[in-house]
DNA sequence: GGTCTTTGGTCGCCTTGGTGACATCACCGA
DNA sequence: TCGGTGATGTCACCAAGGCGACCAAAGACC
């Protein structure tokens, strides 16, 4: 796969690193694999771990999101950009698949290389840095593409387990939310009207999927899940009653 | 505002610092002021220069994005949390407005001794990687909270535009889309049904916003952005002719 | 050129969810 | 204890937009 017209030469095109001196692109070129990828061809998959930085050379490559009978088209990438970088975080997949929309070179490097040519660190000590401070950016993302092509019902349900997950202790019943929301915090965070919400909730409070204390909210973390996988009826909910 | 318990033992207790050796800790401590915010006073607004990086010591924060006439709770941050960090990239101004939830201790610090005392390295140089790598999850969070709350008609013209600005070419009529797009992949991209584009775009030839040359694309960047700025009528396209 | 497949254009029905308007309810300070 | 105030429930009405169905046009392939 190295048989290309000079990988330096290729690289040097590119405006996204012109920054670098003549060494470091040297460097860079030699731990650079390029592919060719035709049309459709995929270049790599969700789920898949993220073990490469990717260079696209030339061409133009599609990110997507694929949720249950739901493809969001997350981002175009064009010409000379970097793409695949959530191999810099300490995380362990893919969430998006990337395919070539048009015939493409790209040129793809260990996360370790890209990070010691153009920062002279190590990955691990970059990707901590960047996990605790980005990486709430790349969370948001993975909120948000998951949100769309979601209805309010599954939106709201992951909502809760998030704010269960951060700011909930443990309860005999679930896990108690210490935070004091309004319904209006809840819209604005899910992105509905307030009245939808207060609906939802007397809804999910009648399936047993939370429960209130007070003006409190008390969450039944299994339940909730079934919910945002899909479970439409609430029958998951009546099984544990 | 240094008259507080002691910076050391503040940040010592964050677990997402916990990898930091003792004298990064006394130096990035040495760099940090404390500042107490009350519930629903702001820590800095959306528009503001980024030039701090905040630490959650105590309290919960939240992060909002305003756009005409909406609000949106982008996230809720908690105790121990690293925010506004969009300082670390070269972008001048802050997209999102953050104020206390509840009454916060807040640690502030400058990006460059931030990540001086963190990785060792000048914020111009992270910066500038950053840039070229998780700059694009910026700039698709940004995307998503910004079509959040618009029509199909804004999100459309917004579409239109970035790709305008990514893949286009001059023409003597506006700016040729080099790519060959069918209704189902804008469709995809901003989140809507290929049916529904297809009538948009019909609207925007008739508009004069866009112009087709057979299945081509050409936009009309001055009318586009008007759409985008709430031109319901499409009078501004009129205007011009 | 003839046929097949992909894309584009339109309609009508129907679900989701926004809006405004109220009636309550819980909590807080005087 | 008693209003006042903000948080909750609930309703009727309405707009946006998804979905299935179907046809026309434009390339693609033989």
């Amino acid at each position: 796969m190295s048989a290309e017209p000079s990988r330096q030469k290729l690289l040097r095109r590119l405006q996204t690193l012109a920054w670098l001196s003549q060494e470091q692109l040297d460097r860079l070129a030699a731990a650079t694999n390029v592919r060719r990828v035709k049309r459709h061809e995929t270049i790599f998959f969700e789920g898949e771990d993220a073990s490469s930085v990717y260079l696209l050379l030339s061409g133009v490559a599609k990110l997507t999101f694929l949720s249950a009978s739901e493809r969001i088209l997350v981002s175009l990438v064009g010409p000379g950009e970097i793409f695949g970088v959530s191999s810099l975080l300490p995380v362990a997949k893919r969430p998006f698949r990337c395919d070539a929309f048009s015939d493409c070179l790209v040129g793809i490097t260990s996360p370790q290389a890209f990070v010691d040519v153009t920062l002279g660190l190590r990955l691990e000590d970059l990707s901590r840095v960047l996990d605790v401070t980005v990486g709430r950016w790349w969370g948001m993302l993975l909120r948000y593409t998951t949100f769309l092509g979601l209805a309010l019902r599954e939106r709201l349900a992951g909502a809760l387990l998030e704010l269960g997950a951060k700011f909930g202790v443990e309860d005999a019943r679930g896990r108690l939310l210490t935070l004091k929301l309004t319904h209006s915090d809840l819209a604005e965070l899910v992105g509905a009207s307030r009245q939808r919400i207060t609906e939802q909730l007397s809804e999910f409070e009648r399936n047993g999927v939370i429960i209130r204390d007070g003006r409190r909210l008390i969450i039944v973390t299994q339940q909730l899940l079934a919910v945002v996988q899909g479970d439409k009826t609430g029958d998951g909910a009546k099984a544990a009653g």
